[in-house]
DNA sequence: TAAGTTGTGGACGATCCATTCCACAACTGA
DNA sequence: TCAGTTGTGGAATGGATCGTCCACAACTTA
């Protein structure tokens, strides 16, 4: 009925735990992303990560709440990479960190060669008309990604690197809209250095004062 | 064996069929869009359809044939639009006609209340790793859409309404990047009118003479 | 050590789904 | 009208897959 304690690293358990939680999420989430929701098995899950079903089903429940898991951590990630990237240090390196992301993106795209693309497109692809929780959640990412491009290119605004009179919400959405389309046209096939190149050309085109 | 002759609209058929081509496809193509690949059945689509299994089955082989045939008329109808919008006009109108295109495919997304997305990205998502052959109809798409941007690009330099000193392949696969992301934050859960701001923001950006 | 609790793994049940099969219908040519 | 051919619909098949169940293991507390 009511949710009990899991596993609070040093709660009083009846019997421990024989798998790492984190290596399991990684392990699923590498099934996730290479099959999508619908293309995976639990059956492959359970292979992958030496678990029986009884454990991986009483640590996560089904399939559907263990990708919402898993797909909200990668969302998380997706974030925290572009924090690491974007924030944090003087205005007059902010044009800087924003082309150093955009150029990481795209440069991480590009290096895809199995073509798994990014489990947040794709997630939100197969599941985020169906599944309410999927959608929301990739919504919070939009969101929160758009507002660290923004606050960056404000930075650069003030610092006289992008032009002030541009809309930086504008700005900041033109630029997601990049790395996001970047990570499209790649998985629908466009060889890497066009995508190198588009990153280049977007942030060529930024207006300067 | 061999492919028989199937039905070539005054062929001497034995019993002819009960339904229109088109509009199966029609229905099929709805299925697929909404619920992707791995989440339609035949089931469904025989009951959408009308048909049962067997015609369904005898007329377009099985569930992957009948998705890729799908699929690629999709991929024949994105192209057909573009040309559409963007062929055959004076040099002068070239600039207009790059903007008519790239504000009706971000109108597109912004009406889609339904999140269905397009099927091209959601095929290529879902499948493009797998399958050779939504990775070659996928990829074929794109560098056809890319050529015809470029050629209206140039165009529209010609006529000096782009600077001539831009790269028209690099500003074409940049167009392309962002018709596409704006498709794909638009499945993220980015709101209609962020959508329309973006392919405003994008072509401002063009380089002027 | 004994009782109680939680984790483990794999067999099992129930369902789902793509595909095949088949009896029959609708047509053609002779 | 009579074969012969192709289309039709739905029942049947075979395999896959999710989730449960259960006997047993590994701990904790008393």
């Amino acid at each position: 009925m009511d949710d009990r304690v899991k596993n609070g690293y040093g709660e009083a358990m009846a019997r421990p735990r024989a798998f790492d939680e984190r290596r399991v999420l990684e392990r699923a989430r590498e099934q996730f992303w290479a099959s999508g929701y619908a293309g995976t098995r639990m059956d492959d899950i359970a292979q992958a990560t030496g678990l029986g079903k009884g454990s991986l089903y009483g640590a996560f429940g089904d399939k559907g709440k263990l990708f919402h898991r898993v797909f909200s951590e990668w969302c998380t990630a997706v974030v925290e990479v572009a924090e690491g990237r974007l924030t944090g240090g003087p205005d007059a390196e902010a044009l800087a960190r924003l082309s150093g992301y955009v150029r990481l993106m795209a440069e991480n795209t590009a290096c895809d060669t199995e073509r798994r693309g990014c489990l947040l497109a794709k997630g939100a692809a197969e599941l985020a008309q169906q599944d309410p929780t999927v959608a929301g959640r990739s919504a919070e990412t939009m969101a929160a990604l758009m507002t660290l491009l923004r606050t960056e290119i404000s930075a650069a605004q003030r610092h006289g690197d992008i032009d002030g009179a541009a809309d930086p919400e504008r700005l900041a959405a033109l630029l997601l809209t990049v790395v996001r389309g970047i990570e499209a046209v790649g998985k629908a096939g466009v060889d890497p250095q066009t995508l190198r190149n588009i990153a280049d050309t977007a942030l060529d085109l930024l207006p300067r004062p």
